[in-house]
DNA sequence: AAATATACGTGTTGATATGACACTTAGAAT
DNA sequence: ATTCTAAGTGTCATATCAACACGTATATTT
């Protein structure tokens, strides 16, 4: 047994949430990161990490996540699943992250368990402020995301493949969409996020049979070829579809 | 904001890992609950909960659910799976779990926020010892749980739904069964999991077509009527499969 | 020894879903 | 007018699925 005796309040881990945000843009799955504010250039010092922080001490996990999303977007209403608990000892004792603890953490030394959130949000809604939450926020391919804090990386990696998983289960594509939307973009969605190209004619049958999509009178308009229809997802019958016990499994 | 800086220990929340050890046992699914040592018969005071406890101080997530089933059961190599994480303010405040609270925790009105586990145990291979953890384990069919410490009664749920979705996807039925069984036993256990009646024949043919049984010479003994051959569960072929990015998909 | 009870093991058919495949159309830009 | 780009569309062969019934082997009962 460890003892630690002298510091009573480092004998309970600190718990935080850690949110992976997921946006759409340009045929590209795109990640919300921060770049903390690090004043020497300390090779070793990483500098991005997902958002995320402490709990506060009456908030629920998903209260928890839905604040910090919206402290960092300003945006609410928005699907957010928790997916997972990281609470390795050392998860965030790695001295790279050492000096920006020490600036943000009274207790800089805590173990810290994190209860890990992925949201997907329409990216055309939130274009990050420069000052928000007193760091950079920016949306980051996923193709291209760095080295991060802690165990970070682990986390991402976890969130996009739960997102895989979940996307085939349920019908979430339209989330990273707007309201109103084409079959081609959501077919580029299930492309990028399934890392597959689909055919288009079977991909069209397929996601319109579900009966969850409906056909607006609207076309798109200003682009460079055919205008394609526009479709909006059907909240009512997917609530009657889930009543029925009926999975989605695309 | 609520003041209590008279105690630091309490600014924390502690962090415990519940565990929703599911069992199969003439054709019924199974729940390991813990019977505690309640003095007095408070009408009010629930006696039932499900195995768990706190972390260790330099213990993961993972390895802590590994030492509290090992601790109840003596079972290791055991499926296991974080399913949840819990964290109402609220989930140990009720008055009905003060009594047992006080007894076993030095802050007993510290928020818990705990990590949920589920694991699939061959039910043949631990029979509850009466005195394990110094309290009563007991296997209950899971039509039958009583009302729970805690939010336990949520946690099971959860833990069976999962576990539903889960079996859909992963081949896991098996882990439930002993090493060598039949196909009229796995198809109970789909059955009993599912919450449906299933076709025989379209059963063994989707199963089977899997590739993941490996038919055995040897056949059940002692049964009273046709004896039915045995499998096991080849996990070759499984590695195989995972691979080749490949889901079960039942 | 015969009868009974029980779960095992097996095949076909019709319906539905899937994957593979290529061309015409509409709109904007040049 | 030409060009570029993505939208939109149908068929066929294959695979998968659900529905369906009866003979067989073993232990137990009579």
């Amino acid at each position: 047994m460890p003892s630690n005796s002298s510091q009573i309040a480092q004998l309970n881990p600190h718990v935080s949430v850690d949110c992976v945000i997921f946006g759409f843009d340009e045929g590209e799955l795109k990640v919300l990161l921060i770049e903390r504010n690090i004043e020497n250039n300390d090779q070793e010092t990483r500098k991005f990490s997902l958002p995320g922080n402490l709990i506060d001490d009456n908030e629920n996990l998903d209260a928890s996540a839905k604040r910090i999303l919206k402290e960092l977007t300003h945006l609410e209403n928005i699907y957010l699943e928790q997916f997972y608990a990281f609470g390795d000892p050392d998860r965030v004792k790695n001295s790279a992250d050492a000096q920006w603890l020490n600036k943000v953490r009274d207790v800089p030394t805590a173990r810290v368990i994190t209860v890990a959130y992925y949201s997907l949000v329409k990216i055309g809604d939130y274009q990050p402020a420069a000052d928000s939450f007193a760091r950079k926020a920016f949306w980051c391919p996923v193709s291209e995301v760095p080295q991060l804090a802690f165990d970070h990386n682990l986390i991402f990696d976890k969130a996009l493949s739960s997102l895989k998983i979940k996307l085939r289960l349920q019908p979430i594509g339209f989330e990273l969409l707007p309201h109103k939307f084409s079959l081609g973009q959501l077919q580029k969605v299930y492309e990028t996020i399934l890392g597959t190209s689909l055919d288009n004619r079977n991909f069209r049958r397929k996601i319109l049979n579900k009966g969850l999509l409906k056909e607006l009178e609207e076309k798109q308009k200003g682009v460079p070829h055919k205008r394609a229809i526009l479709f909006e997802f059907d909240k009512v019958a997917y609530d009657r579809l889930k009543v029925d016990q009926y999975y989605f499994e695309f």
